[in-house]
DNA sequence: TCCTAACTATTAGGAACCTAACAATTAGGA
DNA sequence: TCCTAATTGTTAGGTTCCTAATAGTTAGGA
């Protein structure tokens, strides 16, 4: 017989997804960013010669259709530019501006911010094995 | 100095969030639910004399406003009813039908299979183990 | 070579969320 | 009592997501 915790266990990940998500936004919000548009430009920032749309879709998790109106919005506001392939001309690569550099730093230190209060009052032990435990979880999901 | 793996903690958290709610609807899909609709129904059958649907909202994680469209489908499809107060006439209590009793045994049961699903593998005391964890983190995040 | 299938990005249409504004009702203090 | 503030639900407007359809380009086999 599964425990009434256990039951929760799926919900519980769901909450704090939302509020951990919720959180960042708000934070970063007073930077002009929304959810998508920082998690953009975090994916890019780690990627110095650009990404395809498809790809920067696929690792950001939505859509390669969601995505390009929100390319469209960072281009116009000056964070990223599109990038012709002269050997692909289906193709066009997301780079980042120098502009934005300074940017990514903000929301990376912001994040890591956020974390730590998260994560204050937990072991290292502690967070270790609830990650190990939650990759096996995230490995088992995506193999369904 | 923090760990590379910390750094991934809210994004793996987020990303098995999204696949566990993605893989649950598809189960769910067929008895004719969406996202929504199902939580609502769950959120329900754990009140039998029924909940305003302020309080359905706010147990769900969405406004009041978002809720109450939902809750018209719910009631065209007939598995669910408002209800006047008539010591509060602005109040409205949503109930669950008989007919979404049967609904909601399905739902849970497919909830829990998705859960055995997703938990194998893993020992009783590592669930256990990463839910305080989670509940620690879940208390932080409800409190900033 | 040519033709079909696959790939890349965009656009259109529909669903669901949010915030803000609104109407009706209730509660509580002057 | 009466008036203001709070509560409850609905509606409007805007954003972002998804799937499906479209256009342009490339790849690979007949």
């Amino acid at each position: 017989m599964k425990s009434r915790s256990e039951e929760q266990f799926g919900a519980k990940i769901g909450e704090i997804a939302r509020i951990w998500r919720i959180r960042l936004d708000e934070r970063l919000r007073p930077l002009g960013l929304s959810q998508t548009r920082w998690m953009a430009i975090l994916h890019l920032s780690k990627s110095p010669d650009g990404l395809p749309q498809t790809e920067l879709a696929t690792r950001m998790s939505i859509s390669h259709a969601s995505l390009s109106p929100q390319i469209d919005r960072l281009v116009e506001d000056g964070w990223v530019e599109r990038r012709g392939r002269e050997n692909d001309r289906r193709c066009k690569t997301i780079h980042m501006t120098e502009q934005a550099k300074t940017l990514s730093r903000e929301i990376k230190q912001t994040a890591a911010k956020l974390r730590s209060e998260l994560l204050e009052g937990l072991s290292d032990e502690d967070i270790h094995h609830c990650e190990r435990v939650l990759t096996h979880i995230l490995l088992r999901a995506q193999s369904l």
